[in-house]
DNA sequence: TGCTTTGTTGAAAGCGCTTTCATATGAGCA
DNA sequence: TGCTCATATGAAAGCGCTTTCAACAAAGCA
C-alpha cells in the first residue's frame, strides 16, 4: 500500500527513502484481483456484467485496499459527474428541511450528489454561479422561479443540461416547470379573508423586484380583492426583507396607520411570525383585533401562539417530483411540467373582523 | 461551433446530416486565438505568465465561444478539485444562515465550491458520505464535533485531505479543531441561573447519544450545579429531538411534575422557543413563574416574546476561521486549533425565582 | 459436427485539461 | 558582436477512469 520514493543522492551518499501514501487506483485493484482494469470498472458500474467469482475477488480487493474511485477521472471518461446543481436566490432555513433535504435524499438514493449554491437575488451572480456549476460538471440543474437571464438558458441548452424551474407555475412559460401558481395561491388567502368579512386588508410582501414568486403573490391578492370590489391600497402594501424582525416592523407600520387593516396577509410565514410577536408587543390581540395569515406553512406556523392560518405550499412533494423529473430526463425519459396544488390551512390567527 | 455528424447509409442512399452542439474545448479556444492549448491553460490559471496581447486574444476567444472549462478534466490533471466538503449531522436551519452561508461565501471568494451533506447522526452514513465526498475529490473537509469513526480519519489521512473539526473544543482531542467549549458554555448558563437564585433547575437537551456537543453541554450543567451543591435530577433532564414542538412537549413534561423546576435550561434555542409557546398554552408566565434559557442565540431568540436569555455561540466567526484554516492548509501554511469564546446574552426570559 | 449466438474479458484509445520540458526570443551586458 | 539570462511559448506526456472493439469460450442449434 505504500509507494517508496527514492531520493538518490549522488554517487556514494546514502539514499534517503521516504515512504508516502499513494491512494490506490483502479489498476492496483485490478492487479490485486488478478483481472484487468476494464473488469474492475465494469464490476463497479455494471456488476451484472461480471462473473460472480471475479466480482467477489474484485470487491474483496477494493475493500482491502480501501479503494475509492476518482470522481473526476470518472466524470471525464464517462461524461457524467453524477452531481445535480440547485441554485437558490438565498439559502434560508425555510427551504432547508422541506425542500433541499428531500431533494438531496432522493437524488442521493440514485447515486447523485446535490450541490447547492445561491445567487443572492442577483442576476449577474446567478449567471456566474450557473457557469461555475456547469464547469463543475453538473448533470442537471434545479432553478427557482421563472425569471432568469436568457444567457443562463442558452448555456444550459448549449451543454444539453436538463434543468427545471420550481416554486412557480406559469402556463405561459416555455421552460419545464414543477411548481405551483403563486398568484392563485395568494388569491385564495385573500378570498378567504374576504369571505370571513374583512375589507381592509393589508399585505406584507417580500421585495418584488426580480422575484417572480413575490410579484405573482401580490398580483394574486390584488386580483382577488378587485374581483370583490376591494382594493389593496398602496399604503397597505409593505415590502420587507425576509426576516422575522423586519416582518414585525412592517406589521407595526401597517397597524399604526389612522385606519389600519383588519387583516394582514403575509407573503411568508416569516413575516407572519414577526407580526405575531409585534402584535403582542403592541398589545394587539390576534385574531380578535387583527387577523394575520402566513404563507408556506413552515414548522413555525403551527407552533406559534396563536397558530397561524397560512397557505401550505407543497415543498416536499415539489422536491420529490423535481428529483424524479431530473432523474427521468437523465435516464432519457421525457417528462413534462407539473402544476402542484396548494392548500389553505385555517388555524387560530384569523377570524372575522370585530364589530 | 456545430459539429456535423454524418450517418452514412449504405451505397447510394442519401446521407443524413445531423447538426448537434458540441461544447467548445480548450483546443477550440486555442485555435480561435491562434495559440496552443498550453497557453490558454496558463492564461486561465496564471494570466501573468502570458503576454498581454495574447491574453486579450484568448479572453476574447473564450467569451466569443462561450467556453466553460471542464472541471473534471481540470481536477484530473491538476489533482485538485477546488471543492471543499462539509458534513453535518443534519442540515437544519440554525446552521444555515449563520454557519454554512458565511463558510461558503469565504470559500467561494477564493475560488472554492462548498459541497454540503449530512450524515443523519449515523456513523455508517457518515463514513459512506465521507467516502463519497472523497470520491468526489474534495480538497478539504469540515466536520462537526469530535466524535467520528476512526475509519473516517484514516481515509482522510490516507488521501492527505486537510480537515477540521468544528462546533466543539476538547483540549484532549488530537485532531485540528476550531470551536468552543460546549461544557463550559453550558456551565456558564447554569451558573447564571444559580447566581440569580434558582436551585431547582431543569434541562431540555438534544439526544446525547453519539453527539459530543450535547453530551458536553449536559456535563457542563451537571458540573456547574455540583460545584454549588445542587444537582440535576434525572427527572429534571429530558432529552428531546431538535424540534420546536418536541421542545414544547418536553417543557410540559418538566412543568407538570409535582415539584417543577423554577428555571428550564434549554440545550438549544429551538427547545426554548417551543418552551415559550408551551408556557403560554399552559398559562405559565415567563419569566415570572418560570425562567427559560436558550442556547446558540439564533435569530429567533431575540424576536420571540419574551426575548430569550441565551448563550451566543460564535457560529459566523467559526465559519470564517474554518474557511481560513482550510485555505491556509491548502496553501501549504500550517495552522493550529483555535478555541472560540461564547457569551451569555441575558434578555427577558430569565429572572430570579418567585418568592 | 459445424455453425451461430451469447456471455466475459482485456487491450487500447481517449475524455479535456495541466504541467513538465525543451525551445525560441529578446534583453542585458561585456 | 557574442554571450548569458529571463521570459514566453508549444509539444507531448500523462491524470484515472470508461468504453468501444475484438477475441475467445461456452452454449445452443441444426
Amino acid at each position: 500500500m505504500k509507494a517508496r520514493k527514492r531520493t538518490a543522492r549522488k554517487d556514494h551518499e546514502s539514499a534517503i527513502v521516504i515512504a508516502e501514501f499513494k491512494a490506490p487506483t483502479m489498476e492496483d485493484v485490478a492487479r490485486a484481483a488478478g483481472v484487468s482494469p476494464a473488469t474492475v470498472s465494469r464490476c463497479i458500474n455494471r456488476p451484472e456484467m461480471v462473473r460472480e467469482d471475479r466480482r467477489l475477488r474484485i470487491r474483496a480487493a477494493i475493500a482491502e485496499l480501501g479503494y475509492v474511485p476518482h470522481g473526476a477521472a470518472r466524470a471525464l471518461a464517462s461524461k457524467r459527474s453524477m452531481t445535480i446543481g440547485a441554485l437558490f436566490p438565498r439559502l434560508n432555513s425555510l427551504l432547508f428541511g422541506s425542500f433541499i433535504a428531500p431533494l438531496q435524499r432522493r437524488l442521493h438514493a440514485e447515486g447523485y450528489t446535490l450541490v447547492v449554491s445561491s445567487s443572492d437575488y442577483d442576476s449577474a451572480t446567478e449567471q456566474q454561479q450557473v457557469s461555475s456549476l456547469v464547469s463543475n460538471g453538473i448533470d442537471g440543474l434545479v432553478l427557482i422561479g421563472t425569471s432568469h437571464d436568457p444567457e443562463v438558458f442558452r448555456l444550459l441548452e448549449r451543454k444539453a443540461i436538463p434543468f427545471v424551474l420550481t416554486w412557480s407555475w406559469d402556463r405561459n412559460h416555455p421552460q419545464p416547470q414543477i411548481g405551483f401558481d403563486n398568484a392563485s395561491a395568494a388569491a385564495a388567502v385573500a378570498s378567504y379573508l374576504l369571505d370571513i368579512g374583512h375589507r381592509r386588508i393589508g399585505m406584507i410582501s417580500g421585495p418584488a423586484e426580480g422575484n417572480d414568486r413575490v410579484a405573482a403573490r401580490i398580483h394574486g391578492v390584488r386580483a382577488a380583492l378587485a374581483a370583490r370590489g376591494c382594493e389593496l391600497k398602496d399604503r397597505n402594501l409593505v415590502e420587507s426583507p425576509f426576516d422575522i424582525r423586519e416582518g414585525g416592523k412592517a406589521f407595526g407600520r401597517l397597524m399604526r396607520q389612522p385606519d389600519p387593516p383588519s387583516a394582514v396577509l403575509c407573503g411568508s410565514d416569516i413575516f407572519a411570525v414577526g407580526a405575531l410577536f409585534e402584535a403582542r408587543r403592541l398589545g394587539l390581540s390576534v385574531p380578535e383585533e387583527v387577523s394575520v395569515t402566513g404563507f408556506d406553512d413552515t414548522d413555525l406556523a403551527s407552533c406559534v401562539v396563536p397558530a397561524l392560518t397560512t397557505l401550505r405550499t407543497p415543498r416536499t412533494e415539489m422536491a420529490e417530483r423535481t428529483a424524479r423529473y431530473l432523474l427521468g430526463r437523465l435516464a432519457g425519459r421525457a417528462t413534462g411540467s407539473q402544476q402542484l396544488e396548494t392548500e389553505l390551512i385555517v388555524r387560530e390567527s384569523s377570524a372575522p373582523p370585530a364589530g
